[in-house]
DNA sequence: GTGCTTGCAAATCGTTTGCAATAGC
DNA sequence: GCTATTGCAAACGATTTGCAAGCAC
């Protein structure tokens, strides 16, 4: 998996990149960290922050910007947009493949600037804070 | 303007909403400083920050959260999307009607959750730029 | 004069950097 | 041994906070 992406693997990338592909929860580097420093007690936020660098560098995670107070992060690489919470913080996936598919079809109409990432962010107040 | 929204004007908060209106650059705070500092050389950041987020709070201008490193504003309010040039950083519009029209539209077929703000985020590398 | 706004200085905190120690080929 | 990776400590920088001074009705 990393090594087909140019990706040397390690220790630490490897428990980096499995936490991601087991937990779809968009955690912070420090989610990540308090999650995985108890197994692995020298594990540093450094290397922490530097996978995940590499990884979104390499499009293995994708990087979300959606909340304005940390960087979150992603292991499901299938088109899907975003839904956060104002009350609770909580990202949702927002699964809606046409709605992608037709996005990146009418992007292509304008094909002034060359496109590589697209981010659909929607924000308001989830079913259980309502 | 700023009273038919519950916002007391003051001449900092009408300072930092003209350069709004007349500059859809898409500043960060720091901008805005650097941009109205020369002519309001008592003007402090915090005012710019407890503005922005006064604002953006009543809804008057949109932050956008597109660029990781800092928070940008746009006194733009009609639906449109955003690129950011991952070369030279800039932010353009994409504006997009019916895609914004037809999202809305999209979106309230899955009304599981209440969504009081869309964000379109494209990255990538700009024409002039290519 | 009461309450809101401003603005300085200090604090906060997520992220990055410098660099020495370590691991892998 | 050479190169890349790790991880500690320190630095950085955007944003926030505490609080005193100023303004407006």
């Amino acid at each position: 998996m990393l090594l087909m992406h140019g990706i040397k693997p390690s220790l630490q990338r490897i428990a980096i990149m499995d936490y991601l592909l087991e937990h779809y929860t968009h955690p912070t580097a420090d989610e990540i960290y308090t999650a995985l420093s108890p197994s692995m007690p020298t594990l540093s936020k450094t290397t922490i922050y530097n996978t995940l660098k590499l990884f979104s560098e390499q499009g293995v995670v994708q990087m979300l910007t959606i909340d304005e107070k940390n960087l979150c992060f992603d292991g499901n690489l299938s088109p899907h947009a975003h839904f956060l919470c104002k009350k609770c913080g909580k990202i949702y996936d927002v699964t809606n493949r046409e709605e992608f598919d037709q996005k990146t079809k009418e992007i292509t109409n304008a094909p002034e600037h060359k496109i590589t990432e697209i981010h659909h962010y929607y924000k308001g107040i989830c079913k259980n804070c309502l």
